[in-house]
Parts: C-alpha cells; sequence; structure tokens
DNA sequence: ATCATTGTATTATGTCATTAGTACAATCAG
DNA sequence: CTGATTGTACTAATGACATAATACAATGAT
C-alpha cells in the first residue's frame, strides 16, 4: 500500500533546496552567517545530523563555508551567487516547460497558461 | 557522505509519472490495453514489484483498471483524463512560479524568462 | 581557567524503497 | 486438456534515509 505519497523527496534534499533559496534570493545575505546546525535542526524540526548533511552539501558547491568554532559563512563571492540563481532558474523553466511538453502541451500553450496564471489578481497570503 | 544526489524520487513515484505523462498525452490511447506488467519492468528496467506499485496508484487514481488475466486498460472516461491532465498542468504551473518566486524573481520576471526559453529557435535533440 | 557554543564524527536503530525469487488463479490459443 | 500469459501476492535481503544519543576539539566570553 502507498503510504507516503507526497512527501516525495528526501529530507535533505528538501533541506539543500530550502536553504539555498534563501541564500540566492537573499534572505540569507551575502558574506553572512547563517544559524547554527543545531538551531537550523531546530527551526525545521529534522535531526541535527540531518540538517548537517544538508550544509555539508551547500558547502561542497561552495555556497557556504565553514569555520570549525565561529559558524558557517555564506560565501562573498556575489558572481557565484548570481551564477547559480541564473542556472538554477533556467533549470526549473527546463524542467517545468519539459514536463508540460510530455503533457501533450505545445510552446505556445505553456505560455499561454503561464500568462492566464501570472495575471491573476492574487492575494499573496503570505 | 552523499552518494546519490540527482535521484532525487523514488523510482516508483517516476514511474507512476511517467506512465500517467503517456495516458494523458494520448501517447497511450484512452481505452486501450497498456503493455503487461512484465513487459513495462523490463522496459524501465525495473524489478516487477516496482512497477506492479506504479500501476496499482494509477489504478486507485481511476486511470487505470485491470482484468486479472486480460491486462490493464486505460479508462474509457474522456472527461476524467482531461481533468487530470488540466490539474496536473495548473500544479505544475503552481509549483513552478512558487520556486521561482522563492528564488526571487517576480510574476514579471518569470513570465519575461519563460518567453525568452518559449521563443528560442530549439533543435529538440531527443 | 571555565563554560557555553561552534562544527564535526560516530554508532545504533527503525523505516522504506527496491530487487530477487517464487507462487497461484484466471483467461486464451493450440 | 495443455501451456503460455495475465494480474496479483508473498517472503527475504539489501541499501539509503532519518533519528537518537553521544563525543570531541576549537573558539569566544566571562
Amino acid at each position: 500500500m502507498l503510504t507516503n505519497l507526497g512527501t516525495d523527496r528526501p529530507v535533505f534534499i528538501q533541506l539543500i533546496d530550502e536553504i539555498q533559496m534563501r541564500i540566492l534570493s537573499g534572505t540569507y545575505p551575502r558574506g553572512g552567517r547563517i544559524p547554527s546546525v543545531r538551531e537550523l535542526a531546530s527551526e525545521f524540526k529534522v535531526n541535527p545530523n540531518t540538517m548537517q548533511k544538508a550544509l555539508n552539501e551547500l558547502e561542497r558547491t561552495g555556497l557556504l563555508n565553514s569555520q570549525r568554532t565561529t559558524g558557517k559563512f555564506i560565501t562573498e563571492n556575489e558572481t557565484l551567487i548570481q551564477e547559480l540563481r541564473r542556472k538554477t532558474a533556467e533549470n526549473e523553466i527546463g524542467f517545468f516547460t519539459e514536463r508540460m511538453m510530455k503533457y501533450g502541451y505545445s510552446r505556445q500553450e505553456i505560455f499561454q497558461l503561464l500568462q492566464e496564471f501570472c495575471t491573476q489578481e492574487k492575494e499573496q497570503t503570505d
């Protein structure tokens, strides 16, 4: 029986995603210190080990660097951040359109649907 | 250590996704018989059990129905298919825009980026 | 020096996804 | 009837993910 449809992706992947979004969007500012592993783990209600695993990956890609006892800091490299932001956006667009086309929508249809969606006067609730 | 970044989602979820796309896009025609569990498992190079799990989910949602010894058939219900196709597309758009906005892109920017992407004269290589 | 906080590492445990292998009952072709 | 194919069910083994519970070394504040 299917138990957990919807919790698709592993937690640590979702964490990588979320933290990276905060960095790329500037929620966590360039050069700044991010909350401690334990703090972040607490915020997301996950085990510190899991958070550590996610942050390690962000360090591997150069977005973070650790200073053993003072914390983890976001790269000063603005270019890296902007490059990654652009690339990530491209990727998102690529995945999105690829999937839509697999559902049988043409480029033009995709474009139209998004236009309808984007021009909705929608109240943002968060 | 991170071993399998990129193999994000469980195989059986990807299978649900892929088979459903074939149904919604019409690759597998309405009312028709889909290949046997063992055939599909072979095509996707997965264990029959895993394919079975995926097809069960599609049966649960009403897209497929089984006839014990003759095979699995796609629903005759055109409305169900079109409704699901529409809903799925809406969902894709929702996820896509939500993620893009988390990266700090405005609705207008998203729209523009997609426009650039969709108006590229791109040769499809597959 | 003392103490709290930092990142980091380790071991154990439970759950889930996946594969492998097998089995059975119902249909259809010969 | 015989045999092949269908969906379906079951057990066992393996590996990844996640949590729990520690532990330790380095830094900064007191």
